[in-house]
DNA sequence: TTTTAAGTTTGTCGAAGCGCAAATCCAAAT
DNA sequence: ATTTGGATTTGCGCTTCGACAAACTTAAAA
């Protein structure tokens, strides 16, 4: 195993005011991996062995119906826990878990939970605030899907995915890891067909420009306008 | 304020397992009232002085979008915490809570949610599971909003609401709260005038009685066959 | 009992957006 | 440089379901 430094979590959201003695005790029992793209760090109903933190990348949380389709539940950004089933009560991961880029994770033994969570006070307070808050998102996404039209939506998610992990560039924020179509539909509950419709449409309008799997926002606050529902012609 | 039993609250899921002696001081700063039907008891965005636990009755928790539309997050029944911002690191409320009938409350200032998840903390735990499970739900209901179509998400919520607060009958499982066409259609999604539709059709097929605010299911698994996206004639 | 308001049913119309299909484009691999 | 497979674009018909409208039913209020 590599050798980690404090460091490493030192300003990382969940572990934020923990001392750096218990860091490093934290860190002596993590194990760091490097995920290439597209690999699968977890399946939903596997046994949840490990609870994870991502250090570096982007992780895509998928869910699978039945019938084998896909609804992507969220994009886990660095600095964020995922695949804590535990936390929870769960004992299966309730999704997939894939590499969205090269990625860099740290995991724990899911044994572990209980120890740190009764250890670390903060720890499990930052992280229940992390829970509510994917609750919370979670909830205004089905108020979405339950009153908006898909332009809209995909306008949201468009924006939201600029928004939190956008990069400047020279046209616009670029969505900064590959994402196609298909993947923004399956965010928001239409085909990759309409998905690629409306980026075009946005494009002639000069709003978005898109290669593939690339999507730059030029004018954000015009996308805003079409999230918000203006039914214009 | 009137005397509260602990026998009130012992068997409840979130205070199962704290010793009598501590539940009388929990009660002790526990305000009992009831609220008649259609009473709001907290509403979106005011300050979460409060956190609750429905001792009986039934709870409609409503989302309200900016231009005024009405989205069902929950149903909370008797046994269960609800308004507990405080857990979701909120100092607002997210929703609305209405008596969905007649209700009796228990409710704490929030000022004490930190003295007592720390203090009892097999309360925390309990509590952290249910924000857990309250935030699979929503995930389900995301993937289904994005994947199923209108039938089956009626069929899927009538039938939860069956299983879940369902009363035997002669006729079959009547849902023991009064619920409108545009409640459901607040669940799913969809306009009063579809689940009417659906409704009408299922009670000619003789799946479902309904009269005004009542539903009974008669064949729940022929329901379910539906829920489950038999696209037949 | 009569009145009133809320809830429900049902019809018609039209649009949003999906399914299917086919052409094209692009990037990586050989 | 060529090949190959995934990603994207675009067209077309069709279904689902929402919007609008109007009649009707039921329960509670006066």
């Amino acid at each position: 195993m590599s050798l980690l430094d404090a460091s490493l979590i030192a300003d990382v959201p969940p572990f934020r005011g923990i001392e750096r003695e218990n860091l490093v005790a934290l860190l002596s029992n993590a194990r760091s991996e490097r995920y290439e793209i597209g690999r699968t760090i977890f399946s939903q109903g596997e046994a949840a062995h490990s609870f994870f933190l991502l250090l570096d990348g982007h992780i895509r949380v998928v869910k699978v119906t039945p019938d084998g389709e896909q609804v992507i539940a969220r994009y886990i950004s660095s600095g964020e826990l995922f695949g804590i089933a535990q936390a929870l009560g769960l004992d299966c991961y309730p999704a997939n878990a894939v590499a969205a880029v090269d990625c860099v994770v740290l995991s724990w033994p899911g044994s572990l939970w209980t120890t740190i969570t009764e250890k670390y006070p903060t720890f499990a307070t930052n992280t229940y605030r992390t829970v509510g808050a994917r609750l919370q998102d979670a909830q205004d996404r089905i108020v979405e899907m339950a009153t908006e039209r898909v332009e809209q939506r995909v306008a949201n998610a468009v924006l939201k995915l600029a928004n939190q992990t956008g990069r400047k560039t020279d046209d616009g924020i670029l969505i900064d890891f590959p994402i196609s179509r298909q993947d923004i539909s399956e965010m928001t509950g239409t085909t990759l067909h309409t998905v690629s419709r409306l980026l075009s449409t946005w494009e002639n309008e000069g709003l978005v420009k898109s290669q593939r799997k690339k999507i730059t926002v030029t004018e954000g606050h015009k996308l805003a306008v079409i999230a918000a529902g203006k039914s214009d012609s």
